[in-house]
DNA sequence: TGTACATCAGTGAACGCGCGTTCACTGATGTAC
DNA sequence: TGTACATCAGTGAACGCGCGTTCACTGATGTAC
């Protein structure tokens, strides 16, 4: 039953692609080895034909969604701050936590997590900021990072927060709350560069 | 063995104290339930004697947690958003995930796991809110709550992506760069009611 | 291009450890009279 | 206030399940000649 070399890269694919979404659907203690490997429509035998073990995994799963949010906001719209912060602080993004952004959904998991798995992390952090420093509210380059970080610190915790509440109608009030206030602390749409939708899985 | 009824509070009160210090450590499933009685100094099996199961625990460590937040920022600089802020964003408060923000450090694993633990945490979001509101910048309640809820997700935000941050220097420019944008953006000191030093750990 | 053989992707059973939970037991506490 | 007995907080061994990981095996793929 041995598979060509292009089906293995396909199952790897399949592999990482479902424990991206799973780990960002339970967490990474949440979800088996097994459950990631049938997910994959693969039995979980064949698991260390191409991981080490499940921290391996953690950590190239994780860096795979990260490298999926960084190619969904490769458009002009996705470097825009203030079109970012309006797909990314929506019921849908609150509702479907594993397509989403990755660091609300396992931060503190991962911060506590194996050294690999974070540092591709923390390069995903500085590389979010870089991006969108530019597009921030500031009157120089240092005011604009500081926004950037301010910022999108602000939507990470807002998602935090909205999805911890049971209250339905006051997790939507965290949401637009922190979408209202951070328009009015100058943040804006770009000058009519949008069209592309911003992709918050990631960021990166 | 049997131990008085005054024994067996202080009992409950170590195990609760050991489990919202270790969950907010090392996570709920960081965390085993003999570790926890380890702690309190007791041995596993009397665990049952105090909580129906390690759910329950969960609950009530958590509301534990929350309540000593609350307590701790009793205070006139407690309930001042700014001063709040200041202790908030600290390496230290960074650095003692144990003693520090339950949303921060558990936010993800509560927000997926129980009921009961998820309703206490909504009510100590709710609570937090609206005790800050009144300090908060902004012409009117409307735009005073607003603040307030973005200006706490940027501190919720900011912790999170700064524990995940490897790098110290780029982990502590997080904490710095989300405080001095909450400034920029009307966040100040109250007018004197200053000296006690607010609490982070629950917010509530 | 064809043949012989080594490789190895994937399967499914099995292993072994750790964890939440249960249980029989101890003996001090609390209570009924 | 004293006595007899029931209760039950805490102990430590044990249970049983689920999980990460290993392993013998299969047979198609890839390669050496």
């Amino acid at each position: 039953m041995r598979r060509s070399r292009t089906e293995k890269d396909e199952s790897r694919r399949q592999i990482l692609a479902a424990a991206a979404r799973l780990f960002r659907e339970r967490g990474v203690d949440g979800v088996t080895v097994a459950e990631v490997m049938q997910a994959a429509k693969l039995t979980h035998g064949g698991f260390y034909r191409h991981f080490a073990d499940k921290d391996d995994l953690v950590a190239r799963a994780v860096a795979s969604a990260l490298e999926d949010g960084r190619e969904g906001n490769a458009g002009s719209a996705g470097q825009n701050l203030a079109a970012f912060a309006a797909s990314y602080l929506t019921e849908k993004h609150r509702d479907n936590a594993g397509s989403g952004c990755v660091f609300a959904s396992l931060g503190p998991e991962l911060a506590r997590g194996s050294a690999p798995a974070r540092h591709v992390t923390t390069e995903a952090i500085q590389r979010t900021i870089e991006a969108f420093a530019p597009t921030a509210p500031g009157r120089n380059d240092a005011e604009r990072r500081e926004a950037a970080i301010g910022t999108w610190a602000a939507m990470v915790g807002a998602l935090v927060l909205s999805r911890l509440s049971d209250d339905r109608a006051f997790a939507q009030e965290v949401l637009d709350a922190t979408h209202a206030w951070l328009t009015r602390q100058g943040l804006r749409e770009g000058d009519g560069d949008v069209g592309v939708e911003p992709n918050p899985s990631g960021g990166g």
